[in-house]
DNA sequence: GTCTATAGTTTGATAGAC
DNA sequence: GTCTATCAAACTATAGAC
């Protein structure tokens, strides 16, 4: 509360006046800095293009909201590691469903013989893990700079995501 | 340091007489916590079995230790969240690099063509995440109850990875 | 709405007896 | 090696002046 007091150039005491307690605060804090990123990903579904194409737009725009903003992505990823069943619910239903039906329309149509719940979990568990354990891979032996760059991610997950659909299960 | 006196059934002062402070007993435990899960991958490495059997063994190891040991995978998961380069290095270096490295090694087998350290880490992010965010999982519409079966994680982990492996590149 | 001052807890760590 | 007792600092939250 001291740290953030000083960031916002407060004192602790006229925080609480706008806040009852640290949690609610907290709590708050996370839903703003969800809410604010819902519109990254409109233009991707609203566009004109193939499918393959919107997966490559979708998953372009999930690796650079995470890069530009590991803030946002440590607060989501502490939430979830948490996974209070109330706010796993909330988070949801009130931030996420709308983009994860929208992922699963998507995979439905580019892979219509798998699981379509499954396979928008792996399109964003794929495109966030890079982001994710960077700091880890870097200290791994066959680690290139380029593997840090927004493209070459996006890039890489996405041909890993099309070659698998396209594939013909013997 | 109070409650883990009281689970560990002995007081605060004699933890002390143990451990010099509390960051040093806190990464002696986390060192102890990674590498009691070593051996688990080691005869998946061992077998004799083709290289895509290797890759359903280790991905079906890797799900199953994250699952029996939510705990661990907590641990984990938040010391690569607060991505202090110097225990990253620590991290890497002294308890992860073998792994890795098999993995890359599978990994340029099995994609001759494609980064062996992206393919190994896609591995790696792939078969966590489904574990990771199974409590928002759970909280969206298409959700079924063998979601959560090991087997069946490790199955569609397995079959994507393979899939996008057979893929000829137009 | 914002401040200073401070109450009431909890925390990491130590002293000293046994 | 373990205990009881305790310290000093840091924490969340509030009181009351302006």
């Amino acid at each position: 509360m001291r740290q953030l007091a000083l960031a916002v150039d407060l004192s602790v005491a006229a925080i609480y006046h706008h806040f009852p307690d640290k949690k609610t605060l907290y709590l708050e804090s996370v839903r703003f800095a969800f809410s604010s990123k819902e519109e990254v990903f409109a233009q991707v579904w609203e566009s004109n293009c193939s499918a393959e194409e919107k997966l490559g737009g979708f998953v372009r725009s999930l690796v650079d909201v995470i890069i530009q903003d590991r803030d946002f992505h440590s607060l989501m990823q502490r939430e979830i590691l948490e996974a209070d069943p109330e706010r796993m619910q909330l988070l949801a239903q009130g931030v996420f469903k709308s983009q994860f039906c929208l992922l699963m329309q998507l995979a439905a149509e580019l892979a219509p013989e798998q699981d379509a719940h499954m396979v928008a979990a792996s399109v964003i568990g794929l495109a966030k893990s890079y982001v994710e354990y960077q700091p880890l891979l870097k200290n791994f032996p066959g680690w290139k700079p380029e593997h840090e760059i927004p493209e070459v991610i996006a890039a890489h997950v996405t041909k890993l995501l099309i070659n698998s659909f396209k594939a013909k299960t013997a």
